[in-house]
DNA sequence: TTCCCTTTGAAGTAC
DNA sequence: GTACTTCAAAGGGAA
């Protein structure tokens, strides 16, 4: 169980989410609450991850006399000792609450992994699937194909299927490659390109899995359980040495996969950050060039035509195809044009990708089930409805994907200590463009959130028309109104998921939905900052004994829902304001244009009212 | 075809 | 130390 109170923390806690108590407060014990309610937040969140360190720590002292990198001792041990345990008892012991999100899983190579787009397959692109061997699919009778699994739109990734069988040491990655492209669906993957840590999320806990499963799983579905049945096959475990002795030396995450040779795969490094790589790791051409190219030369280890387990990370992406044909005709321009020789060089350069954070695995996982249970297929949309669901996520439920986060980071840098996110930043990348940057327009963003614009506008020597909170010294609401800006936009405010207008008009960015802005921005005086404030103030199990607002109490049974709950009570203004982002000010305002999430989404058709004035509880001090 | 949108979190940069 | 920026996923929509 999570230390609730482990506090001390200050990594992954989200502090900017602490603001929005302060907004909401209307009266000082109420503001006193909610701070205390901030600090419990903060600490759930910083004990997310101290609770994983410690986790990790504790469970890795009893082995770290044995096992010098600790990094991922637990990991593997876990797993392996999980692994054992479902092998032991097929009974599907491990969807019972395991202590661990993450464990057990093991990494398969997907070969059509979430970090392949479009499913381009090279011998350096594979990348692997986490999960939890139950769960392991090799039957043919599962063997799909990809577009079949996609249009099925899984949300429960229970069956995972994949030529992992054939893709272990020893095993050709050249062979497996041109199987994959001779046969052209030979490969089933998860749907929608699922992480390969989402099959550890999916079923644990009654959020991840829906009472009713997609009718395409129904076949598969346990009925006395309702999970997922777990695949039987008798020939995994052998592909897992995951005897004590067999693993024990090795931190490898990749250990059960990494032939024991009586060697450390790992060199112990020293604790620097870009310590050489291990060469253990998987060291193909592309990869031989990408690191020659990036890193001193004795860090570079040597090329080996093919790393013991052929494993890269799932982070990595190599050039397609097009690409890798482009490099071969170098050869008869070579005399041209080293230029676009050096360029072909550096796209063939393999990408690595971020790992991604605790959030992004969750959007992995619930993206499946919000688009099923909404009509929207917008992105945008989804990721604002899933922005607010995480906040209404339980702390053992985040702790998860906090824990399968810090894995997935761990692993990373395990699996390429010399990366930083700095490679993939546009700048130094050649493959990718470099995104816009989000340029501050007038009139916008810091514009608006920049106190005293009567000041500014008027000078002290026109203080007669300073708005009333310039007078003293709070926030400017003239400017805000006078202005006509949109400084709480109602689309990136989540206001349209939770609570979204009944009549279009309330959507349409016209100008009464504008005027009922001021007033959701008259709660920001007493952020502290112009962060988002997406942190849900009734949390659950932050204020424990307090009832969710109803906004996450019918967001979270969205399905439930489903539109039929339209004078349902609902204090909109909840998050309304708090969930204003001004992460991208100049975004929002577009986002209007385009059809709300809400309005597709029936589940969020609650407050019809949305955009009529806000209850007092809304107006700050600085108002009064 | 490419970028935008939208979310949170991690990590980097800039001051 | 703080604020800001970029990137990670996703896919429809817009340019």
């Amino acid at each position: 169980m999570p230390q609730l109170n482990g506090g001390g923390g200050d990594d992954l806690g989200a502090n900017d989410e602490m603001i929005s108590f302060k907004d909401e407060g209307e009266q000082e014990e109420k503001i006193s609450e909610n701070l205390s309610a901030e600090r419990d937040l903060a600490d759930v969140k910083s004990s997310l991850v101290n609770e994983s360190e410690t986790n990790q720590n504790s469970s890795s002292d009893s082995e770290a006399e044995r096992r010098p990198p600790p990094r991922s001792e637990t990991f593997r041990d876990k797993t392996r000792e999980s692994l054992e345990e479902a092998a032991k008892r097929q009974d599907g012991g491990l969807f019972k609450s395991p202590p661990y999100p993450g464990y057990p899983f093991i990494m398969i190579p997907d070969l059509t992994s979430p970090y392949l787009p479009n499913g381009s397959l090279s011998p350096t692109a594979r990348t692997y699937l986490q999960m939890k061997w139950p769960l392991l699919d090799v039957n043919h009778g599962s063997l799909q194909s990809r577009q079949a699994l996609k249009d099925a739109r899984s949300p429960s990734p229970a069956h995972i299927v994949g030529p992992f069988c054939l893709e272990f040491p020893g095993q050709s990655d050249l062979s497996l490659h041109q199987f994959q492209l001779s046969n052209k669906v030979p490969v089933v993957q998860h749907p929608h390109h699922v992480h390969p840590l989402t099959p550890l999320i999916t079923y644990s806990n009654e959020h991840f899995t829906p009472g009713n499963p997609p009718p395409h799983l129904q076949g598969d579905v346990d009925p006395k359980t309702g999970i997922p049945r777990p695949p039987q096959h008798p020939d995994i475990s052998p592909y897992y040495p995951l005897s004590p002795g067999s693993v024990g030396q090795l931190p490898h995450p990749l250990g059960w996969l990494v032939p024991q040779q009586g060697q450390p795969v790992y060199p112990i490094t020293t604790g620097g950050f870009r310590h050489p790589y291990p060469t253990a790791l998987t060291v193909n051409a592309s990869m031989q060039s990408f690191l020659s190219s990036r890193f001193p030369h004795h860090m570079v280890p040597p090329h080996h035509s093919l790393h013991q387990t052929g494993i890269p990370h799932p982070a990595i992406v190599t050039p397609n195809v097009k690409q890798e044909s482009s490099h071969s005709d170098i050869g008869l321009n070579s005399s041209k044009h080293q230029d676009s020789k050096k360029e072909d060089e550096k796209k063939k350069q393999p990408h690595i990708k971020k790992p991604l954070n605790a959030f992004m695995l969750y959007m992995k996982e619930m993206r499946a089930k919000v688009v099923a249970e909404c009509t929207l297929k917008e992105s945008a949309a989804i990721n604002q409805i899933l922005g607010r669901r995480w906040h209404a996520l339980t702390r053992e439920e985040q702790a998860k994907y906090y824990e399968l986060a810090r894995k997935e980071r761990q692993l990373h840098m395990q699996l390429y200590p010399g990366w930083s996110a700095r490679d993939n930043y546009a700048g130094n990348q050649q493959g990718k463009k470099k995104k816009r940057k989000r340029d501050k327009q007038p009139g916008e963003g810091n514009d608006l959130s920049a106190p005293k614009k009567c000041r500014a506008r008027f000078g002290l020597d026109q203080q007669n028309n300073w708005c009333g909170p310039c007078r003293r010294k709070k926030k400017c609401i003239r400017y805000i109104q006078g202005e006509g800006s949109c400084a709480s936009p109602p689309s990136s405010d989540g206001s349209l998921l939770d609570s979204p207008p009944s009549s279009p008009s309330s959507v349409a960015p016209s100008p009464s939905s504008k005027e009922s802005k001021p007033q959701t921005e008259q709660m920001q005086p007493l952020s502290l900052t112009m962060k988002p404030a997406h942190q849900p103030l009734h949390h659950p199990h932050l204020l424990a004994g307090h009832p969710p607002p109803p906004s996450l109490v019918l967001l979270e049974n969205s399905a439930a829902a489903a539109g039929k709950m339209p004078g349902a009570a609902h204090n909109g203004a909840h998050d309304h304001g708090n969930v204003s982002s001004s992460r991208q000010p100049g975004s929002s305002g577009a986002s209007l244009a385009r059809p709300s999430a809400a309005s597709l989404c029936h589940s969020h058709s609650l407050h019809p009212n949305s955009t009529a004035p806000q209850p007092l509880s809304l107006v700050t001090k600085s108002i009064e």
